[in-house]
RNA sequence: GGGCUAUUGGCGCAGUCAGGUAGCGCAACCGGCUCUUAACCGGCAGGUCGGGGGUUCGAUUCCCUCAUAGCCCGCCA
């Protein structure tokens, strides 16, 4: 018998998370609000999600947890940062620095980063609670883990030195033990300058590390390597940071997380998921989560660094594109391969989005097997509502683009009706509301802005054209240009007047009409080449000599505009 | 040094895990709508699937090896 493969790579993980036979499912994220998150951590969040609905839908009760670590220390900033406020709060943890931006007046550093993030969740159509790391350190239940750590340490120290230990050459090797030789797991936050580790001249960072433990007594001694503030305090006194690698299985055990995807930085050989999972199994008895490792997502060809100032926001995303295209770009991609987004190729996801709801929605067996299997469970997990029972009913993103980039003449009540008598679509309302065109509209114009900028800032030349090439690009002036009016000849400035007489007796004109109307006034009429017509009819519309086919574009523009703009007297 | 990924027509990518006639989009080319055009439509063409070896009746797919590119291993996911 043939074994039954799963359809898709998300079962894969499914199925070793159901070999755990346990009745609720934790999954877990994790994020440092450091800056502007980029789109990237989605990856995780939305696997998560995913996994999320699937469990959810089999009846298992299940917990998403993202994890803003907002105790994390700055040890830099993104340039954005003014420096007057680096150098004050380099250092501290983010949730202990205020915002940078003095008017948006909310609680933190961290907050303000971490909630641009959640804020996008539901746009997106994700599930999952935050939970700020500031918080968890006040809580009880992490202040005895932090305990056990601390008496542990020794053990800790052991693992730490079985994993990492061979991944370094003899130099660092020294130094790392050098270093653990007074090691403890555990931070302090200062009470006098909040800070919880300081940057030497030399660039060296020094965390603010225990010193040492009284057991008996629960209190540990700190000096901050800040301010040299000394004190005795609590092990409850809720300003106790653990040691990252110590930090996220300690969150493991206290969840009983059962899944956290990884970037793969974390996940390299003797990486912090490694030593974490032993460190859970050893030190905090838990098994640890089903690991799951994913690769980075690029932005074109560059990979997005937030201290390159190359960032792109989910927030941005929202602004230019559907979140549905987003979540089936990874979902639909295996985590161990390269994402590149690449904001001109978005006509090129809705194209493979729409083959999708295709397959999804037809009954017969044109394509492969494999991939109907895929897709039908692929499909699902994209959709942010709930989904329909038809194929849900779409603007082509073509007509999209033309019509956003005529809103300066052509209001949206006109636009509506045009998209409908277009896509003939009678019944528009009921699937697509004027007030959700208005928002795809304005969706689109903003993403052709980011694609004209793309082809601004491109220096090669091949790709220039060739992503100018895939999308039609133009603008419409407000005003002719005089120069532009000065250069049209005699017979073209007839031939406009011919066709501004045409449209202004017929009442409704069709595409094909206006366009064959175009070649007798240019060939019978006039004895001219069409192409000086066309050319003149763009100039004295666009401003250039070329643009989308006449007769269509004639037909969507506004009537009275037209015979506005062609009235050349 | 260790690891991950990629290499498929001009360009961007699927397909590779599960071996059995190589796909999509754009571009190119030809044609249609009395019409050079970019909301169109139809058609045609284009690839020894990075190189070499192996396994197999059969390999883009599995194994080995080499090459090239990108990334990770310093708290950027």
């Amino acid at each position: 018998m043939n074994k039954k493969f799963p359809a898709h790579w998300l079962e894969e993980i499914v199925d070793k998370i159901s070999e755990r036979n346990v009745k609720k499912i934790t999954l877990s994220t994790g994020k440092t609000p450091s800056g502007h998150i980029h789109i990237g951590i989605l990856r995780e969040i939305l696997i998560c999600d995913a996994l999320r609905r699937v469990f959810e839908s089999r009846g298992y009760k299940v917990d998403s947890f993202l994890f803003m670590d907002d105790l994390d220390a700055a040890k830099r900033f993104p340039e954005y940062i003014e420096k007057d406020f680096q150098k004050e709060h380099l250092g501290k943890p983010f949730a202990y620095m205020p915002c940078p931006f003095k008017e948006c007046g909310c609680e933190s550093y961290g907050h303000h980063f971490g909630y641009e993030l959640i804020s996008t969740f539901e746009s997106f159509g994700i599930k999952t609670k935050a939970i700020w790391t500031h918080e968890l350190y006040r809580e009880k239940k992490m202040q005895e883990k932090i305990k056990i750590a601390l008496e542990n340490t020794d053990l800790i120290k052991e693992i730490l030195k079985k994993y990492i230990i061979p991944t370094l050459d003899k130099n660092k090797k020294e130094l790392f033990l050098d270093m653990l030789q007074n090691w403890m797991p555990v931070m302090a936050i200062c009470e006098k300058c909040s800070k919880i580790q300081y940057r030497d001249n030399d660039g060296a960072i020094k965390p603010n590390r225990v010193l040492k433990y009284d057991e008996k007594k629960e209190i540990v001694a700190y000096k901050c390597s800040a301010c040299g503030n000394y004190n005795e305090i609590s092990v409850y006194s809720g300003i106790l940071k653990l040691n990252w690698r110590v930090d996220w299985p300690t969150k493991w055990a206290l969840f009983q997380t059962t899944c956290e995807p990884a970037g793969k930085d974390h996940c390299v050989k003797g990486g912090s998921y490694d030593t974490g999972l032993e460190l859970c199994q050893r030190v905090f008895n838990y098994k640890g989560p089903v690991k799951v490792a994913y690769e980075w997502l690029r932005l074109g060809d560059r990979d997005m660094k937030t201290s390159k100032g190359i960032v792109f926001t989910p927030k941005k995303y929202l602004e230019i594109a559907d979140p549905e295209l987003y979540r089936m770009l990874i979902l639909r991609t295996n985590p161990m391969k390269h994402i590149s987004l690449r904001i001109e190729e978005i006509p090129q996801y809705y194209d493979y989005y729409e083959r999708m709801e295709d397959i999804y929605y037809s009954s017969g067996k044109i394509e492969p097997e494999e991939e109907q299997e895929f897709i039908r469970y692929t499909y699902p997990l994209t959709k942010i509502d709930e989904f329909l029972d038809k194929k849900p009913k779409r603007i082509p993103l073509k007509l999209l683009i033309f019509l956003s980039q005529i809103q300066n003449i052509l209001n949206i009540e006109d636009s509506y009706e045009k998209a409908k008598s277009v896509t003939g679509i009678e019944d528009l309302e009921k699937s697509i509301s004027i007030k959700d065109f208005g928002i795809l509209l304005k969706r689109t114009k903003k993403w052709v802005e980011e694609v004209k900028k793309l082809i601004e800032n491109e220096t090669d030349s091949q790709l220039k054209k060739s992503i100018m090439q895939k999308i039609s690009l133009f603008e419409i002036p407000d005003k002719h240009d005089e120069d532009i009016l000065k250069s049209l000849d005699k017979n073209q400035i007839n031939g406009i007047k011919l066709l501004r007489n045409f449209i202004l007796e017929n009442d409704a004109v069709d595409a094909d009409i206006i366009q064959n109307k175009i070649f007798t006034i240019a060939k019978e009429d006039l004895k001219m080449k069409p192409k000086k017509m066309f050319e003149a009819i763009y100039q004295v519309i666009l401003g250039k000599k070329h643009g989308p086919r006449l007769g269509s574009f004639l037909s969507l523009l506004d009537k009275n505009w037209l015979l506005e703009r062609l009235n050349l007297e």
